[in-house]
DNA sequence: CTACATACCGACTGACCGGTTTGTTGTATA
DNA sequence: TATACAACAAACCGGTCAGTCGGTATGTAG
């Protein structure tokens, strides 16, 4: 899973195939409802092989969120350290979100459905990996919104969740049908959270309008 | 179950009891992770007794959520029926909302970390529910916006989901310990939704800019 | 070829849980 | 006070599923 190309053990080869087996079944239905003998005989081993390399179904799941954080936190940090205004660096990451695979872009909302199956500790860690991942990245890039001026004053953080939430919106399946290409989507998610929903006279006439 | 004040019958008693006891643990822990009978050792009665009301722990499930929505669905139509700008009626509308006990408010949320235990039927029913009880009512407040020039043409109900996120992000733990009160909640919601994140120079003084 | 390790198989187990059954208590009616 | 039925209790059943365990295959080093 980390290291991309090259040469797999034959270890790793099938851990990871249990992996992309576990994900196609963990974004399609909850924790409950996924059986170790689905994600065995969908990765091709059986449940013996399969806890061979994982002591426990749980840490599939969570080795599984682990991974995918992690490789969602270095794709989005590309945007981060990107320069320009905040709505330019804030498009490169939700693009980039968008032209992830179905798949991909689900995994990010499973935290929340799945969150509570684990026990404090467990819990804390993958919500921690998910806001280095996701809402911190957002976060940084809002803060900077809000010295340079482009953004008014406000809790960088709540923004940050209120930016992610809009999005969330935008790749459900009704905004699928809606809104057609990811273009047209995320210029709808940063007009919105720019701008807002409120009509508004043509900037480009001075004068203007309604009430 | 229907009949709100008036004496009920000890069998309407028990039922109600179950019900507010699987409300409060449904919302806690999801619901494979809810026994029948933690359910029933919450509200008193034995697992024999619970199943004498209740047919299935599916069924306590969705009239559980039918009867909240059907509750919600009555408290927000006042906010559609009443006349004002689309501002100020989402503004009565999420207020109502906000004014709800935690445990009410949560039951929102329900349904999207829980329909995938239902099937087809069942499942369609619950969402229609959903839909009828929130987005739809939102909805109706939002078409009225865009047809008086009030808010931005735009598809109506994928506004109405951006809003309801919104909220839900409004009603998180953390917004509640740095927004605090309701009424801050709600304003920030309503400008966020309506005037976006955007620095804008203040309109009284009509020169701008912090920078 | 031997010895040892790692990878994998698949039958099995023990616990849990939704639902049933059988029996008991309360309560209203006549 | 006998009757009848609703409201409950408690033991029980059947299925499911995470996790185990004894074993087999596939290397790999000496």
């Amino acid at each position: 899973m980390t290291e991309s190309t090259a040469t797999l053990s034959r270890s790793e080869t099938t851990a990871s195939k249990i992996i992309d087996a576990a994900k196609t079944l963990f974004v399609a239905r909850n924790y409950a409802d996924v059986t170790t003998d689905m994600i065995a005989s969908a990765a091709g081993v059986t449940k013996g092989g399969l806890y061979h390399h994982f002591p426990s179904k749980e840490s599939i799941y969570s080795s599984m969120m682990l991974d995918d954080f992690e490789s969602k936190q270095r794709l989005f940090s590309q945007s981060v350290d990107m320069k320009g205004t905040a709505r330019e660096r804030l498009a490169r990451l939700t693009g980039d979100f968008l032209a992830l695979p179905a798949e991909e872009r689900q995994m990010a909302g499973l935290v929340r459905r799945d969150i509570n199956i684990f026990t404090d500790g467990d819990r804390d860690r993958l919500v921690r990996a998910y806001q280095l991942a996701l809402p911190n990245q957002i976060e940084a890039i809002i803060k900077d919104g809000i010295a340079d001026g482009e953004l008014a004053p406000a809790d960088p953080r709540l923004l940050s969740w209120w930016f992610v939430s809009l999005v969330e919106v935008a790749v459900s399946r009704y905004a699928d049908e809606t809104l057609g290409n990811p273009e047209t989507r995320l210029d709808r998610v940063l007009a919105l959270f720019f701008e807002g929903a409120e009509a508004k006279p043509d900037p480009a006439m001075s004068d203007g309008g309604t009430t």
